[in-house]
RNA sequence: GGGCGAUUAGCUCAGUUGGUUCAGAGCACCUGCCUUACAAGCAGGGGGUCACUAGUUCGAGUCUAGUAUCGCCCACCA
């Protein structure tokens, strides 16, 4: 049988994730064991997979991995998020293309269209995340507009209401004048643009000769002005102050205010506030109290509350009052100036801040609650420092209400109907025409009398039930009661206050009697234990990698190139928890674009295949009963023991990082062990002569110990692992990698360890002396040591000798009380070593050399020494730190007479 | 403007409670190897004033303050 020296991602992963799903190991179902339960933060249905969702998925699945590997009931819910401002601008796209316009379409028909399109284009990202290996529970993939999920979005809207913590409110959205519709912040895209600063005088009422000079781009508006505004502190103004000043033109009078909120350096240093097109002026004039004045019609003509120009659009207006206001000598300075202007993404025109009816829900107290369940330790950030970010955005001055509203069609329909000048908020129109019919007995209501809010809510208003919803609709409440709350939650800190901080609000606002179930949860109202905080994925110019900038590579190819244990392995090999990641992917310098290539991905591919090698290698060994000789058996037999503690400890360093979401270096810490301590120096130790067997005993050690490593490496790397795991040993039914036992860490032997780390290095050391000499690897060399108490003890280990002849290709290596001729020593530790050597030895090159580590180890002791001479280190310092000084001391003198005799006996 | 973070080798990053030879890993680079699992490999090697300044301390990459540079989030520029 030949096994390819290179390993084959490509089959091999698709070979197993239909194993798995055939298996149904993914599917979780309550019983008695632990449960352990994530979420996955749902992608839009319109996206595709991206590099950051590589990475904050490959970090789900790891940890979903791994709790099934400790035996837990581990369940991952997938999810989609509808996304309603992304989905319906795709959706108005792909209509547009077929020559149908949004505005042609009812409600109805619209969302007919859209509903069409997601089922076809829709969750693409499922599909993908497959690919990657991720082992989603596919039996619960949710959707936030399934029909069971909006009820669950409704009835948290009417409850809520009759709490009072929703309302109606005046709120200054962008207003698009020629669809006449409100435009979502993300449907405004904002740009400079050339425009001019009017300078106009405001005379003082009563007082000839005194006025103020206001600056602003939108002379058009003055007439709307309610006040005008200067710096408390600012002194030029100060006496103007309480006293009241005239619109030209409509000569009407207004107050000068006092407001820190003016800038003293821009323009004129007085700013007219106008409450009903701007949105500052707005805060303002609800701060002092100010009248609104609102002089514009729907389509941005002005209205007769104007006066003057009644009737014209706010553009040609604009150039109409310049004109006017230069007549009647009130215009004292026109000024160029760049501004940046937003502009509807949908017509082009200019965005008119307007003042209109929107839902609000009041965050404060849910705020409070949100900032202790974090303060408090109910709910732990990994890493800590984004409390500071989390707090920044629920602390009380910063909290605003929550504007519900969105002006779309697809989302949940704000459940509002309007009658006269009341409002009905009921779960259905049903309900809400049973109120009204209460409250308007005499008008006989039907059905046609009511209107429903034409808005959607914010999809946030979904997403933000996702941990509490998504176990209702399917089964029962054991399910929630099992799963809830959930053990983790894995994201991006960008949505630290649109996702997190409002997950945390609805967990403590609600425990399950509210979604139907007659219980109160009792473990505790928050959606999940921990937070652990991913970064963004960035290219080398530390940009954030995005569509637009083309700037990243695909996900895909990455993994058709590498296979998916590649990438997730060069994903996380460098991501420490919220620390963005710098994914260097190559620029093809001739197509400027790109490539799909990366260093990182790279080395996850080429651990695989050393992995894969280290199969072959075992593989492909006889079996015998009884090792070949007495030598080898001891050795293996060191080697065994030598591996088997280490690996303890490397579980050890394993298990504490994985606690603390270090998975970066979970990850490296078992690379290393694998790479150097199984395949370069354990597989090396036992690996039988050429063509001879192995004995029994050690093959099965072997294969024992690469089964263990597997387990613990099939988090990270699923598909590789279980490849190996399936060719190691001929397996039962169900005896998968996927849900083996992963090993615990055990007790191990330090002292043997490092005996063996040490003789790692004598041997090191050997091969620099044949490396430096010239000489052959295949070239046998005589080694002795120098004979004394330390290297006695060291050596009474069994096996160490042999060992190293065997690693260093020696032909012997024994205890010498003289020194050697014609040799080359070195020290390890504080032994000394002589590598005999059949050619002439440069005695000059030797000196130098040895001189250059006396003086390395006096100065270094000089610093040792001047430290324990420091009377207050020895009186302060701890006294184990003391008495590693002082060991450091007599190592540094010993090493240093070892040396200088070394000189000695060179003659130089 | 408000907030958060970063600065350690050519590049990307670790360095946990201040204390072993603590200045580290991977990649890149240099030298030598087609050695019998792996050239996507093996064996060796060079490379850093830990951004700067001051302070605390017996002792600072690590703690404090300030400076510089960079990045991000949010709000906005009349």
């Amino acid at each position: 049988m030949t096994i390819s020296s290179r390993y084959n991602p490509k089959d091999t992963e698709s070979k197993w994730y239909e194993y798995w799903m055939e298996k149904n190991y993914f599917h979780s179902e309550p019983d008695e064991r632990e449960p352990f339960t994530i979420m996955i933060p749902p992608p839009n249905v319109t996206g595709v997979l991206h590099m950051g969702h590589m990475l904050n998925n490959s970090i789900q699945d790891i940890l979903i991995r791994r709790a099934r590997l400790e035996g837990k009931n581990a369940c991952w819910v997938p999810g989609m998020d509808h996304a309603s401002i992304a989905t319906e601008a795709k959706v108005v796209k792909m209509l547009r293309e077929k020559g149908i316009k949004k505005s042609d379409l009812s409600r109805e028909e619209f969302l007919k269209y859209a509903w069409e399109w997601k089922e076809e284009y829709g969750g693409i990202i499922l599909d993908q995340l497959q690919k990657l290996g991720a082992s989603c529970d596919w039996d619960r993939t949710y959707f936030t507009m399934d029909s069971w999920y909006s009820k669950t979005v409704l009835r948290v809207f009417v409850d809520l209401y009759r709490k009072g913590k929703m309302y109606r409110g005046l709120r200054m959205t962008n207003w698009d004048p020629e669809a006449q519709t409100v435009l979502s912040n993300e449907e405004v895209i904002y740009g400079d643009e050339n425009s001019q600063l009017f300078h106009i005088r405001y005379d003082v009422e009563g007082e000839e000769g005194e006025h103020l000079i206001i600056a602003t781009q939108r002379p058009e508006t003055i007439m709307a002005d309610t006040a005008v505004a200067v710096h408390p502190h600012d002194d030029r103004f100060t006496h103007m102050i309480g006293k009241k000043v005239i619109i030209p033109l409509i000569n009407k009078v207004i107050p000068v205010i006092a407001d820190t909120y003016v800038d003293r350096e821009f323009g004129t240093g007085a700013l007219k506030i106008t409450p009903a097109h701007d949105p500052n002026d707005n805060e303002i004039g609800e701060r002092h109290g100010l009248e609104v004045v609102d002089i514009l019609n729907p389509d941005a003509t002005l209205n007769d509350k104007a006066q003057i120009l009644v009737g014209e659009d706010r553009f040609v207006a604009r150039k109409k009052i310049k004109k006017l206001l230069e007549e009647s000598g009130h215009l004292v300075e026109l000024e160029d100036y760049i501004t940046s202007v937003g502009r509807s993404e949908r017509t082009n025109s200019v965005v008119e801040p307007r003042l209109t009816e929107q839902w609000f829900m009041d965050m404060s107290e849910m705020a409070r609650v949100a900032r202790n369940a974090v303060q408090s330790g109910d709910i732990t950030f990994y890493p800590e420092h984004m409390w500071n970010m989390y707090n920044n955005w629920v602390k009380e001055e910063n909290v605003r209400d929550w504007c519900i509203s969105r002006q779309l069609w697809w989302g949940q329909r704000i459940p509002a109907w309007y009658y006269k000048d009341a409002h009905f908020v009921a779960e259905t129109a049903e309900e809400a025409l049973e109120e009204a019919k209460m409250k308007f007995p005499e008008d006989k209501l039907t059905m046609e009398d009511l209107r429903q809010d034409e808005d959607v809510v914010d999809t946030w208003f979904s997403s933000w039930l996702v941990p509490l919803t998504t176990f209702h609709g399917f089964e029962s409440k054991e399910e929630l009661e099992y799963y809830y709350p959930t053990s983790v939650l894995i994201t991006g800190w960008d949505i630290i206050y649109l996702w997190v901080a409002r997950m945390i609000m609805s967990g403590y606002e609600y425990s399950g009697d509210l979604l139907g179930l007659d219980f109160v949860m009792e473990k505790g109202r928050m959606p999940f234990k921990d937070v652990m905080f991913t970064g963004m994925v960035r290219d080398n110019k530390r940009r954030k990698m995005s569509k637009q900038l083309g700037n990243s590579p695909s996900a895909l190819k990455l993994i058709d190139n590498y296979g998916a244990d590649g990438v997730r392995f060069g994903m996380l090999s460098s991501s420490m928890a919220g620390n963005d990641i710098i994914f260097d992917a190559p620029i093809d310098p001739q197509t400027k674009t790109v490539k799909d290539e990366s260093k990182l991905c790279e080395q996850g591919r080429n651990f695989c295949n050393k992995m894969w090698n280290a199969l072959r290698l075992i593989k492909g060994w006889e079996v015998v009963e009884q090792a070949a000789s007495e030598e080898k058996r001891i050795i293996n037999e060191l080697a065994h023991s030598w591996i088997h503690n280490k690996l303890q400890k490397v579980i050890l360093d394993f298990e504490n990082n994985l606690k603390l979401y270090r998975l970066s270096d979970a990850l490296m810490g078992l690379y290393k062990f694998i790479w150097d301590d199984f395949c370069s120096w354990y597989l090396e130790m036992i690996k039988p002569d050429y063509q001879q067997p192995i004995d029994k005993e050690s093959l099965s050690r072997t294969l024992d110990i690469f089964e263990q490593l597997m387990s613990l490496l099939h988090p990270f790397m699923p598909f590789v692992t279980e490849e190996i795991w399936h060719q190691l040993k001929d397996r039962l039914e169900g005896e998968d990698c996927i849900v083996s036992k992963a090993p615990k860490a055990q007790d191990f032997d330090e002292r043997l360890i490092e005996s063996v780390e040490r003789a790692k290095t004598v041997v090191a050391s050997i091969r620099e002396t044949r490396s430096s000499k010239g000489l052959k690897m295949r070239e046998e060399l005589m080694v002795y040591i120098h004979e004394n108490e330390g290297s006695k003890k060291l050596y009474s280990l069994p096996g160490l000798k042999q060992m190293i002849i065997k690693m260093a290709t020696l032909s012997g290596f024994e205890f010498t009380t003289s020194d050697i001729e014609n040799s080359v020593s070195f020290l390890a530790g504080t032994e000394k070593y002589y590598v005999e050597l059949n050619i002439e030895i440069d005695k000059e090159e030797e000196c130098a050399k040895l001189k250059k580590e006396l003086e390395y180890y006096q100065g270094f002791i000089k610093t040792v020494e001047k430290k324990l001479g420091n009377e207050r280190f020895v009186n302060n310092a701890p006294a184990a730190v003391v008495e590693k000084e002082r060991k450091k001391l007599a190592d540094g003198e010993a090493k240093i007479k070892s040396l200088e005799e070394g000189l000695k006996q060179l003659g130089c």
